[in-house]
DNA sequence: GACAAAGTTTATGTCAGACAAATAGATCAA
DNA sequence: TTGATCTATTTGTCTGACATAAACTTTGTC
């Protein structure tokens, strides 16, 4: 008597997972329904949910008769935090990486900018508190890496602009996802904090141009620590 | 005896449209499945399909006994085109139509930029081509607008970065939606034609800091345009 | 009377089976 | 050969039922 499990999202999560591992190409059907549900031992119904959020999300699309085939790759919506997650896994974490790097750069620098020009007071505070977070947990790099997340959010979100904002969540998810990567370097916390300062001051005493010099010096730092990281990973698994 | 609509995608619009308008605020809880299904006269499986879209999207979230909450709009992923979409339905479409002109002077730009230092020639050819379009079309404001749109993307496409190319996707559809906005000017076409062109040949040269600087003008002359539009439609709508 | 344990209620989550609609591919006719 | 029709198959929708979880109510105890 097969008990009914919470499938929950953990159904898309695997679908997702096998439609980015490759086991359907860009432009491949997937099998029916049916089979699917068979397969992995649900109804049809839950199956059809699951296939319905990768449809949301731009990864798959469906007609009767010709079945459901994979989208290209192309029009994935990167920046949904599940699509992001879900390619995570995959061979190229170190283009993935870089290329989130790439965004960055192009990104927060300007956000700064932004953020010194018109952020609110309560807006800074959000930002400062992140700031005296990291301070207290330096020494520890593993609980740094909340508040770091959380003060570049801060400086996204104190735009005001909600593109921006949205984009502080994708940064944000795939921050967590190369966690691994930036975090080989042990003295990084340490080296980074006055980085991190000299933008809150910049943005605090409402320079834009100095926010964003801050910032762009910063992040080339953060870059080079993750390229570091790489080639660790890559010395240590050839 | 009620025929059986082909509800599709309209389901999620209906009641994502209602969730925008505010009738359910940010934190809410809406209705019963089963009383959505009534209240729309389809059965509960499409409503619970269409939340699960929703959910998908991050505007919503449900659980057991205590029901389906909106969640706040800070947490809602604008840079997917339905949410986008959705959201562009309201009142504040001028606050929505700057912050999506202040998205695109920070990408294009660095997106250029990039492009010409790294774009292969078919990713050029491309941009060309829709370049020779805009330049067909030039007379005709409303067929100007798909080549342009074309070309924006493709310059995005040429940067090779996902992410860079899902936000063009979403810029696309930005634009799409505030096409009403940029075509109250009918000499428009004809003087962007040129500052395209010099985007184009920068990216041919392979010039990147050229490059940046054209589309740092066209984005100027863009934004300006559609400012006003803007206080064309304030004023003929008091 | 306060408080903890057990039962009740109710909404979502999952299942099962059926029919409707659409369409790719096969069949048939001119 | 070509055009229209037929058929098979797959997704789309409906119906009704039970499972599960959590807020609410009741009960029992100190």
């Amino acid at each position: 008597m097969p008990r009914r499990r919470r499938a929950g999202p953990s159904v898309a999560d695997a679908i997702a997972l096998r439609v980015v591992g490759g086991e359907w190409p860009e432009g491949a059907v997937l099998p029916t329904e049916i089979e699917l549900a068979e397969e992995l031992g649900l109804a049809r119904t839950s199956v059809r949910e699951a296939l319905g959020n990768l449809k949301a999300k731009g990864m798959l699309v469906s007609r009767p008769k010709t079945g459901t085939r994979v989208l290209p790759r192309i029009q994935w919506n990167m920046l949904d935090e599940d699509v992001l997650r879900w390619c995570w896994s995959e061979q190229n974490r170190e283009r993935t990486a870089l290329h989130l790097m790439q965004l960055r750069r192009i990104v927060e620098p300007a956000a700064c900018e932004i953020a010194a020009a018109s952020a609110s007071d309560t807006d800074i505070a959000v930002i400062e508190r992140a700031y005296r977070a990291m301070d207290a947990a330096s020494a520890d790099p593993v609980a740094f890496a909340g508040p770091d997340l959380e003060f570049h959010r801060a400086i996204l979100s104190a735009t005001g602009n909600p593109f921006l904002i949205s984009l502080g969540a994708t940064i944000e998810t795939a921050l967590r996802l190369s966690f691994e990567l930036s975090t080989r370097q042990p003295g990084a916390p340490r080296k980074s904090l006055p980085m991190h300062r000299d933008v809150l001051d910049a943005i605090w005493a409402r320079k834009p141009a100095e926010a964003r010099l801050a910032m762009e010096t910063l992040l080339g730092v953060t870059e080079s620590n993750i390229q570091r990281g790489l080639s660790a990973v890559a010395a240590s698994s050839p």
